[in-house]
DNA sequence: GAGTGTCAGTGGCTCAGCCAGTAGCCCGAA
DNA sequence: TTCGGGCTACTGGCTGAGCCACTGACACTC
């Protein structure tokens, strides 16, 4: 863009797109690099806004934003009157907020399944209501309708599972099981295009029901972690589960 | 300071957690207000930063700061010269934001403790190493240190979870549990604070180590669940269950 | 109709100032 | 000697003013 041209070629520098990102994305980019170049762990501390500004030669205001973006994805932690702190290493932190977009590998979301489901039966059984218990049922009955004509079920067992979530009276839980909608949505479709696994989950959902109905948390959550490990049998897993385990080093 | 308390009755009101929120999280939590409040869509135009400072009495650059958020989260695209544009509907993405800044009831907080800690104690005890055994090893004895030093036991306590979740290797339940990372910073302090609690949750992650050392994925379960249990039996716990039930229509 | 220039409004960044919070150190009282 | 309080230096938090870069709309000219 500016000093620097070559003389005498035609310059291909002013062809060159000018960089267009917001200040404070670069300076978020920097401090990223700090952090590896200078080996911070966890709960290490980052220089002071001040010493930032002037060795990135920005304004603290500028500053402020970056750590604010960094702050927003889980990076750092940035505590009034002592410093700035790495909150998680930038390579393994949990990015929430790509979480939605995300592709998660197969096993990671049916472990995170078993947990938040087999709690919302337990607590679906300790809370439900007549009108929670219609509502299960409905579920059920739209599956079983669905499977009858030929079809996988998907929206019955969709259904269910809501109602179960809604039953269980927990807003923690529910966040999560939102924040997972997507991706258990694929592992829905994929575990009911299995052979002959529409009626199997029915039945499950049929088991889970009647725990839930009398009450009976331990059995709810017996039934439901069962359900989820036979969610865990498809062939997309099996294949899944052949590849080299890459990321052992978590 | 929380620790003067300690001296005297604890005044139920001085447990009360002040809003310690930064001004941004304070006004991106507005912003998604006003989002969905005048029913705004994808591609609509925000106010502009200086009818945002004015209306929200504020100034500009506590305005960027928030924008900068949400920008991070892509809720919000903000382009210089025209405006700031909504980028994507905040539903689910902001119920995450909220879990990192919103007070959460405590007993959803536990129940999610519960659901996710207790499946992180299974899948470490499949998968442990000698280095996480050393690791969580090397928590308890900082956490029993600091409990012979009169201390209650917090950053052991910490360090020992967060041991179990690396161990865990299940990177879903471990993006949970860095969301809950500030309500469960604050159960934590609940808990260790009650009469006697420090030595017997010791205890009590001892068994939860000594089952995941032998491979034991139930026994981990459960001494993990009988440990969140314990957890969950605090003061302010057992005041706030007498409060009515509000939010019964979840 | 196409291209160019102007303008008003927009965001982008800087700077200086002042306040709130924190940790460490020192001194005085018990 | 120990403990607690006060002070200090440093930290982040926020404000407001200023000026510049960018954008879209509109008007004018060819």
């Amino acid at each position: 863009m500016r000093a620097g041209h070559r003389a005498g070629r035609p310059s291909t520098e002013s062809l060159r797109a000018p960089d267009r990102r917001r200040l404070y994305e670069q300076l978020a980019a920097r401090l990223l690099d700090y952090v590896e170049v200078t080996g911070l762990g966890v709960g290490d501390r980052l220089p002071s806004e001040r010493d930032l500004a002037a060795a990135l030669q920005v304004s603290r205001a500028s500053v402020r934003q970056a750590t604010v973006a960094l702050e927003v994805r889980g990076t750092l932690e940035v505590r009034h009157g002592d410093g700035i702190y790495l909150s998680s290493l930038p390579n393994d932190s949990g990015r929430l907020m790509e979480l939605m977009t995300q592709r998660h590998r197969l096993p990671a979301i049916l472990e995170a399944r078993e947990a938040l489901e087999t709690q919302l039966a337990a607590l679906a059984a300790a809370r439900r209501t007549e009108a929670d218990i219609a509502a299960m049922d409905s579920a059920l009955e739209a599956m079983a309708a669905d499977i009858d004509a030929d079809g996988l079920g998907e929206e019955g067992d969709r259904l269910f599972h809501e109602a179960v979530t809604r039953t269980a009276r927990s807003a923690l839980l529910a966040d999560f099981m939102t924040a997972l909608a997507v991706p258990i949505s694929e592992t829905r479709r994929s575990s009911l295009g299995e052979p002959g696994r529409p009626p199997r989950s029915l039945n499950a959902h049929r088991r889970i029901l009647e725990a839930i109905r009398r009450g009976d948390a331990p059995g709810a959550r017996q039934a439901m972690r069962r359900h989820v490990k036979m969610v865990a049998d498809i062939g997309l897993l099996r294949w899944s589960a052949v590849e080299p385990e890459s990321d052992r080093s978590g």
